[in-house]
DNA sequence: GAGTGGATTTCGCAT
DNA sequence: ATGCGAAGTCCACTC
């Protein structure tokens, strides 16, 4: 018989010692804890803050952040970033939980009544997480809003077809300078500038004014800025988010339905 | 015998129909869920997100909020605010739960493997919360950083007794006028506005000059504008959370260190 | 360490 | 609904 592996382990109404002990354990093992109970909750810091008695969902995390939820809200009532140190103990016939942060000196502390629920998990989680808007989205957001490149700037063709392949925008500055883009989604490195350089020096050969090469991305690599500044390539900072905004704003992205679900 | 309410009933390890029936009947009578879970989650909405499988906490409010927690960090890598519509199901042997809020028109899909834990809550919170930096620090913020009011703004007393009592901050402007400042922790209504006029007339008695009275505070009452007008005091917003925060960066609220917890 | 800018920011309040 | 500003914003990045 093959035995499952159980993240999960589960106290119901325990008693104040037993939740202590639990707690204790699970805190200096760094396990994920959840907790719902009746508590109350301090904070002390940037502001202060105090929550009277109520029934809400605690979760402490395997690297030191705390939320409190109440039954309502997307965001919890009080909270803790990573990086807490906890005090336990039992006091005044209450268990107390206190996390305290160094780097911005805060503190909260919860003082519990009756614990319903204490579950400690030990949570694998290797999931990639990706959010997208893709290179297709910010190249439809700069043709639809020239100025995130900068004032004056105006678009002559996307996707233009030049020697090597297939330029990703290609316009005109305010004093009618060439401007040729390049567009990442992600860092851009030394590859997407030798790509833009690429166009830049076949466009150069049949047109022989002057043409700007600007790489548009959220960010690129280190040390790439020698080879940028060589090549007087420009950078434009610009985040697919960014993007993604302007385009709903613009309702070029139409969002349907309910369709496609089941 | 007294029996306790349990606002906790937990299913562990549940069957994919059990967890569906619990999940449907728990979102249809508006209780919360918490799930520990292997999972997957898909937003599309204002951006489009995906994250591949993992264990997760997942809680489901009241309010149609969502939350999808993984172990680490203090944000949910995905959520849904207050005001969703959910559809659940079983499609190719998977659980399934989507949240689809309306009016900003975008969804998260949860597509669940295991179920480790299902617990349905029925939380009573009644507890008031409440962020104070209290009407005293919002006066020691003034009385450290005078240019919170204006610039050229100078404190000459605070808590000054005048006739009728106590005025909070006493001082002149840039062009030399008296100023007479009265400070609120929250709303301003009419009982403050005609607190300070008092004042304002005491002290207009007094010195013939001119006088300008001040109302600080982070809002004022709908339908007292016209009163403000009328008796030409002026009004500066200034939220209590401003003013913690100048205080901890002049040092003036000094954190001590762990004292004082057990 | 402080300062800057973005976020599926959220959350108010005013228009 | 939209828009503007504050938040215990958080967070990543630069200086």
């Amino acid at each position: 018989m093959k035995i499952e592996r159980s993240p999960v382990s589960i106290l119901e109404n325990p008693s104040l010692n037993a939740a202590l002990t639990s707690i204790q354990t699970a805190l200096s093992e760094h396990k994920t804890l959840i907790l719902v109970a009746n508590c109350a909750v301090e904070y002390k810091g940037r502001a202060n803050s105090k929550l009277e008695p109520g029934e809400r969902i605690l979760i402490i995390k395997e690297d030191g952040s705390v939320l409190v939820h109440r039954p309502t809200d997307y965001s919890p009532v009080n909270w803790q970033p990573p990086g807490c140190l906890f005090q336990t103990g039992i006091s005044e016939g209450k268990l107390r939980i206190r996390a305290v942060r160094k780097k911005v000196r805060e503190s909260i502390t919860i003082i519990f009544g009756k614990i319903y629920l204490l579950a400690v998990l030990s949570l694998v989680d290797k999931g990639a997480f990706s959010l997208y808007a893709s290179e297709e989205d910010m190249e439809k957001a700069i043709v639809a809003e020239p100025s995130l490149i900068e004032s004056g700037f105006q678009v002559i063709a996307f996707e233009k077809p030049i020697e090597p392949g297939f330029v990703d925008i290609y316009g005109i500055d305010e004093k009618g300078h060439l401007v040729v883009i390049e567009i990442k989604r992600g860092t851009a490195g030394k590859t997407a500038i030798l790509q833009l350089e690429k166009y830049l020096e076949a466009i150069r050969k049949v047109a022989k004014r002057e043409i700007r090469g600007i790489l548009v991305a959220p960010n690129i690599a280190k040390g790439v800025h020698p080879l940028l500044t060589s090549l007087k390539i420009e950078y434009k900072p610009l985040s697919p988010q960014e993007c993604y905004n302007i385009l709903q704003k613009q309702q070029i992205l139409r969002q349907k339905g309910l369709e496609g679900f089941f």
